[in-house]
DNA sequence: TATGAATGAGGATTCATTCAT
DNA sequence: CATGAATGAATCCTCATTCAT
């Protein structure tokens, strides 16, 4: 993960963690006040530089935001696949894998820029796109680790992968904007046990 | 409900009318171009009224705001409870609830509306209540339509009805995100076959 | 050129004169400061409004200049053809029309205004027509003069009157530039003697 | 005027080649977007180098601006002495400074850069005292010429030489401005015939 | 010399809101 | 009630210039 321990000369990755500094002020700064309200200011303040010089390493906001969703599915997925190398069994990684999926807490960023994401992609066809991406590779990782388990004979071999993983994907999106949001009478841990019962109870395993 | 034929005065019914005159205005341009894009002066010219004239109703964006979700979730319920109304068995019903929640079609304004909220909810107490408020007043009715089954008989009796609620109503937002957003791979009648089924294999029916 | 003395109530020419106002405030500010380092609010200042004001009448900036070259040129065609009228031989006429043309003293606005033209039309193809246009109407009416003089009888005949039209309006920009700037060894008296003799030794008449 | 055989170290002609680079540079990008919208980043870009070192080697961008200038008009001369100095009689050397003051092409980057002056000029008397040097350097070059011709029998003698050469370098700078900007209905093949039928008829030659 | 990261002072423009009519 | 002119604060973005390396 790291360059090398070679790197001495303070070289190349320079640009490259500024750019980086400035998407985590950007997710900083969008999870406290929301897209709309988070000013070029708020980002350029968090990530300790000049306005100008934000959008020296970004053309527009509107780029940022592109980046950013990248960088944050990015590093969700990448968290995710080190996560599920480390367990043995598929029933054990669909548990992680849900675990991963919880909002941690009520303003998880991940989440809730996901919940950005929702409510402009109706007016934003290549964010849409985006979104499909997106959400067309966690589905897939969902049905893979099914049908791992099917084959392994831990899952019930009768039910359909893919639509499995859409229905456990849906429910843990309907299921993380209670959880993300804050709203009343849902959190991380109830989350958790709901979706890995409806899990256990769609392909036949012992939550 | 309905102003009844013996209001003599037309102040009031044309103020409130005026009034329904804004909402439905904004909540097209805000179906169209989302909530942060949409300008005062998109609400008054499909309002067919001046931009000063639409606050002399509201007295700021925000109020509109307010007002027109409360109206939008209003309306739905109204709609609703007629629809359920007219059902003779639980499951009836339960089946028409379905169909009511699904969004009609990608840019259905109610649901467009709701990822607004949940956009919008993590930095404001105020909606966010609302927005509890709103899904807790969905989620009941769901819980009375199947403890009515229950006791009829038609639905399992060991399933803990609100519970079920809070997984169908969690389902039933997840994949309205991607039927309204317009996401590839799901739309109204491939929702409403999944939704159903998970009820019925929930609450043992047939679908 | 009034609007008739019947109009009490402040009516309709309000918008028209506030939009009047700016055009004259803008090449006020142009004739001081040059297109280029003329800010909105200069303008704004101006004219006695608000920057956001001088944007609610004319859209960019860029509106702004289009409208004002217009307006210009408009001016000063209107004050030269009621100067024509008064004048009885075509001979007198040209006189006119060649002392209307000399620029007033340095920094004359009309013409610091063609000075700017001259530099942008190589970039704007719009500006480039509105040039052609405007020089083409100017050339015309010197054009109608001399064909008056030589039916007349008061110019030779034997000579090309578009030609000559071209030659005079060309020496006319090119002695305005230097009176215009305020360049040494020009100015007005000296350039009208200048076009007069040319003019009287091209068409034979006694300056 | 070259630097010769003998420079031995390389320093200054580096730095001298290095600085015609830019002001090359600067030229073309203004040619291309006008002064005002030509940007630091271009020249740099066009010169091949970097925006900080192109200020390294001019202090500012109205010290490139500047030297442009002056670089422009010393090449111009330059080569019009050169063109001057291989013609037999006054006659022809007159034409030859009339097709060198002719603009190549709409866009001629020479006579683009003078439009600029122009417009400039009027607010900045740095510039317009520049401008003064260099037109009096053209007109005297024109009265030089006339004077010669006079003096050898090929002009009329009783023609002021230097009102003549104003004149001439008035309808050059007129005519040009209609070449140079494109202008519809001039170019340069007229433009040629026009002065040189101008100077014929005022000092009596056969054009 | 040479780079390019970094700055920060503006600039045009937008838009909710106010208010005289 | 209704208008739309008027405001001005706020926002994104540009760009000449500086400076550490």
């Amino acid at each position: 993960m790291g360059y090398g321990a070679k790197v001495t000369r303070t070289s190349r990755p320079r640009s490259a963690e500024r750019r980086r500094r400035v998407l985590e002020a950007a997710l900083e700064a969008i999870t406290e006040r929301g897209i709309p309200d988070t000013r070029m200011t708020d980002i350029a303040e968090r990530a300790g530089m000049s306005p100008g010089h934000v959008l020296y390493y970004f053309r527009s906001k509107a780029h940022i935001l592109t980046e950013l969703l990248q960088w944050n599915e990015d590093r969700f997925h990448a968290q995710l696949q080190a996560d599920l190398g480390r367990a043995k069994t598929a029933r054990q990684r669909l548990i992680r894998l849900i675990k991963a999926s919880v909002p941690e807490r009520p303003g998880d960023p991940h989440w809730l820029l996901w919940l950005e994401v929702w409510a402009m992609a109706p007016h934003d066809r290549e964010l849409l796109q985006n979104q499909d991406l997106q959400e067309g590779r966690f589905r897939e990782l969902i049905a893979v680790v099914i049908r791992d388990g099917q084959t392994a004979g831990e899952f019930w071999r009768d039910v359909d992968a893919e639509e499995a993983a859409v229905r456990l994907s849906a429910l843990i999106d309907g299921l993380a904007i209670q959880v993300a949001t804050g709203a009343d009478g849902m959190d991380r841990r109830k989350m958790t046990r709901l979706v890995t019962a409806d899990a256990a109870s769609l392909l036949g395993f012992v939550p």
